[in-house]
DNA sequence: CTGAAAGCGCTTACAG
DNA sequence: CTGAAAGCGCTTACAG
């Protein structure tokens, strides 16, 4: 029972396969008689065209590549794997699939060449967070369209999905100082991924907007480290900063998951959150609304950085002369617990 | 500049294209010095075989299918992206890709059939959690080789990468009991879930072999509910046992977000954990270690979870005579502050 | 151990 | 608007 193919659509229908490829490929004129009457076979035969051959007659493959490096899709999941969902979904509607594929911290090639650019299987790529940028480097000379998602290469052009990292962050400050917070401190892990340094940028330009240009400058109110932004930064940072005596009344973490380590850190110098200290994370990952006291955070929508990735990418392929594109994506910050003491408890999960 | 293909490399090698077929693909004999000759110039010439000329050619499409149910992928992330981590890493091993996609609630062919299946565009399947049990039934009626991954149908036999979800609790709750707990309750969502039901079985079992029958048949002592296991479930449930009078001192959950939960709950309810209610969760999710307290919790390797149905899958194709199948991956109890009071707070991440 | 040739199932100019 | 035919780049019996 070998399966059906463009041929026994052809006869069964009684037209050529040129008409019959016509039709599942949308493409081209049909009248809308042949059509329809090609189509009832088609759906009576549940007929589905293979890829792989669609793929090597047409040089186009339906796929596209994801990367991401090894450390955020083991640690910081929670972050992209859901705009990896949201890429998913949106591809679907085209019928494309992605390849998910992960990178390590150095890239040398050809051995660290992803197999799906190797094997030329994929008409675009998608990459999220930090990454090498001899890969980038590489993707841009392969003239494959690619974007970067929340990462942007220090020197090359790049089609861009980016976080509003620096009002996000501006917006964090600005609410710290509405509640009456002065001595506003910053922790960040990870310093050279280009988003957290939009964010202490943003942290230290509102903090001049406010006048309070001490907390701005003054290193002994910041924490930032080359590192990746784990919670044993947060932690570490939170007892340096406390230590250090600057007398913060308040902290902007580079994200979530800093913010984590700082709340263990304040935790164990039993002081009080938010009334000694406030806390502000970044991203709003799932846990967010889980800790003892919940976090204010700034929102990110992971799923929609993925739906405009994808639809960057069919921009790409659509239009190949298309001029470079960047797509800002808002933030939304959302107020809880850890800088506002008045929110009442609740078991709520979001 | 068209890309390079087996025609040039047979050309430059000066041999025919099967002999060049037969190196890249690794099968039947080639003399040694040909063979040689051959992967230099491969090598030299950077060149790659397109996949989809091979699956056309050889009806083997080198795709593992993925499928995770939408609540899985975008909830429970935390747990099923480390098995897609694990598969990925595996499948690479023998390039192939994983194409991954998700499935609602509810399966009507031919809609809801994921694309990858119509087009028949993977030589084998992996189901990770619960899905509708009539996708399983498609798959199985598709001759197509597939295995469940911490999930079964409940009539149909498959091939299965089981977690020990029963010696997992039992082992939590023997833990309880040697620290001396007595009035072991037991919380969890979703017992339609085969894993949450071993758990909960494993639990009440090993109740019964403390001699602790009461906590094992009294209702009053469960709370079991048919609704995925999110954390609402735990603080709902944490509620309702305390309110039930069981006084109960100690409680097993589910899983881990079902015991953080269970610890909001004992907060709002001012209680003292573990020395008022000792917690255990269940899976060692990263953020079990992330939370106030630390959560004692049944470790499950989810990276190997995907390693070996990708290596059970990678049996099925190799010999697709053989039986079925059943690998049961071991868990650790992993004891952490919400049911050891004396382990010191510390900032430790995982 | 190696080569010639058919064939996988589509798409795509090109005619008509 | 529709059809005939070449061709995409491999693999696979089949000979030798």
């Amino acid at each position: 029972m070998s399966r059906i193919t463009i041929k026994d659509i052809a006869r069964i229908a009684g037209v050529s396969v040129s008409t019959v490829s016509l039709v599942t490929s949308n493409r081209g004129y049909v009248s809308d008689s042949t059509r329809e009457k090609i189509q009832k076979v088609i759906t009576k035969h549940n007929y589905y065209p293979r890829q792989s051959a669609r793929t090597l007659a047409s040089g186009r493959t339906g796929n596209i590549g994801f990367i991401l490096s090894d450390f955020h899709f083991s640690g910081s999941e929670f972050f992209y794997s859901r705009v990896f969902l949201g890429a998913e979904m949106e591809a679907r509607k085209r019928d494309f699939y992605i390849l998910l594929t992960t990178v390590g911290d150095s890239f040398e090639p050809p051995v660290d060449v992803p197999r799906f650019l190797k094997g030329r299987d994929v008409d675009a790529v998608i990459i999220a967070g930090t990454v090498p940028k001899e890969l980038i480097e590489y993707l841009h000379e392969l003239q494959l369209p690619y974007v970067l998602v929340d990462f942007r290469h220090p020197s090359l052009k790049s089609n861009l999905v980016m976080i509003e990292n620096y009002t996000g962050a501006f917006e964090a400050v600005t609410h710290l100082v509405e509640y009456g917070y002065k001595r506003i401190g910053f922790v960040g892990g990870s310093s050279f991924h280009s988003s957290i340094k939009e964010r202490f940028r943003g942290y230290q330009a509102a903090l001049r907007a406010s006048g309070l240009e001490k907390a701005a400058e003054d290193g002994s109110f910041h924490y930032l480290i080359e590192e990746e932004a784990t919670s044993q930064i947060g932690f570490d940072g939170m007892i340096d900063l406390l230590d250090r005596g600057s007398n913060i009344d308040s902290i902007v973490c580079g994200n979530d998951t800093t913010a984590f380590g700082c709340l263990q850190a304040l935790k164990l110098r039993n002081k009080n959150i938010p009334e000694d200290i406030a806390v502000v994370g970044f991203d709003d990952i799932v846990y967010a609304n889980e800790t003892d006291p919940t976090l204010t955070t700034v929102h990110v929508p992971k799923l929609e950085m993925g739906i405009q990735a994808v639809r960057l990418i069919f921009d790409l392929i659509d239009h190949p002369a298309s001029n470079l594109q960047s797509r800002i994506i808002n933030t939304e910050l959302v107020i809880r617990e850890s800088t506002n003491g008045s929110i009442s408890e609740s078991g709520e999960s979001s």
